[in-house]
DNA sequence: AAAATATCGATAAAAAATTACCGATATTAA
DNA sequence: TTAATATCGGTAATTTTTTATCGATATTTT
């Protein structure tokens, strides 16, 4: 109905476009063309062109898209020039990591606050963000109005953390843990999978050495 | 030709069977059906019985799989029984969190050190792992024969990382910058991409904003 | 002013991934 | 011993995603 039938593969996308179209030279590059945005990120110009198309207007024959327009439309299609706040749960190393990473702001997201079980990190700071006790959860949620919820913690205590989340009416998730976590239909998880990241690239290094193709093969186009 | 031709999205799942697969009591589940799993990680059973048939044996009719047999197979399939010594570029947030982090052994990965730009970093040690200087990347990838690289350095300097990596001979590299890395043929890139994690997350929110569908609606199922 | 060219957008074809269907089989219950 | 049932594995149909092709258009060059 709405043009928001936008495949997941696009979205996955968009940011490496955004990333590319950032890391151009301003004043030289006043229009780019869904070929060189291909060329450069290794992908199909035919696909770049279509997945701009839902994002972005028209781009002119010959010259290609206007830079600054196709980052301020991506991003704002992404929601990356609407701040939205978040909490962490789980303020171990990764937490942490996350916690003290400023570039999320880039990305629209501002973390303001984390949560841990652990009573010796209760009232410490993290990069100048507090770190609550579990029980301060809901209430803090509701009074800031916070729709993220970002959770850290070990596998085990995953599905307690959601549904500590879910309770104080958060309406995402971005779930590390690596869980498949149960929640009521209207909230919305993003697994964030390492290990399935560390699946591919285990898989291929494996292939490799069993087929003895380190150091000369190419095991992308194998037909 | 070789029963390798498995696609990438079964990769991608397949730590999640691994996953659920362990959550399972040992005692009680000696069999595990692909119905079951589909059911709890929210899949169709169809696709995990392919899956499945691509790294295990057949399974019983009636009863399922063999779980504990499952997981080996799945194990081995990824190479986790076989450990990869690895290095981190780049010691700073992430770069920590991740060397700190001893979940990786499970999936075969070990990381044995890190190198970093930032004399200040140079000769301290996080988690016992040493920190080095740049200069002395190729000579230790050489002599301890690793072939797993992990960058964590910030954009701008992502691809001088690789580059070094790829000197130092390495085979594969897990990229967390956000950065299309440029390689020769036989190297494999793994990019982990957390904004684009984000962008799914960040877009369907927005959208079930603009929709009012917050708090009501369900946006998966959705005709 | 006209020709050459690079790119666009749309449609069509191809490839890949997911899902549906169905007969076979082994276990459990009657 | 027989019937009922849950699940498997393979084939087929569907859906989604990617890629190829082609006419149109605006810019640059001649």
């Amino acid at each position: 109905m709405n043009p928001k039938a936008i495949s997941k593969q696009t979205l996955l996308r968009l940011p490496s476009y955004l990333s590319y179209l950032k890391s151009l030279p301003k004043d030289e590059c006043e229009y780019v063309s869904a070929t060189t945005i291909a060329t450069a990120l290794g992908l199909n110009d035919v696909q770049v062109r279509k997945d701009l198309a839902c994002v972005s207007k028209k781009g002119r024959p010959k010259l290609g898209y206007v830079a600054e327009e196709l980052i301020r439309d991506i991003e704002s299609f992404l929601g990356y020039d609407a701040l939205n706040d978040a909490i962490i749960v789980g303020a171990g190393r990764l937490g942490g990591a996350l916690l003290s990473y400023e570039g999320f702001k880039e990305y629209g997201l501002n973390i303001v606050a984390a949560f841990d079980a652990d009573e010796s990190k209760v009232g410490t700071e993290i990069c100048g963000k507090k770190i609550f006790p579990l029980s301060k959860m809901k209430e803090l949620c509701q009074r800031m109005k916070v729709r993220i919820g970002i959770i850290t913690v070990p596998a085990h205590s995953a599905q307690k953390a959601c549904d500590m989340l879910v309770d104080s009416g958060i309406y995402a998730i971005w779930n590390f843990a690596p869980v498949h976590l149960k929640v009521p239909d209207n909230i919305l998880v993003q697994q964030e999978n390492m290990a399935a990241s560390l699946a591919v690239l285990s898989a291929h290094l494996a292939e490799a050495i069993k087929n003895n193709e380190i150091g000369k093969g190419d095991e992308e186009n194998d037909k």
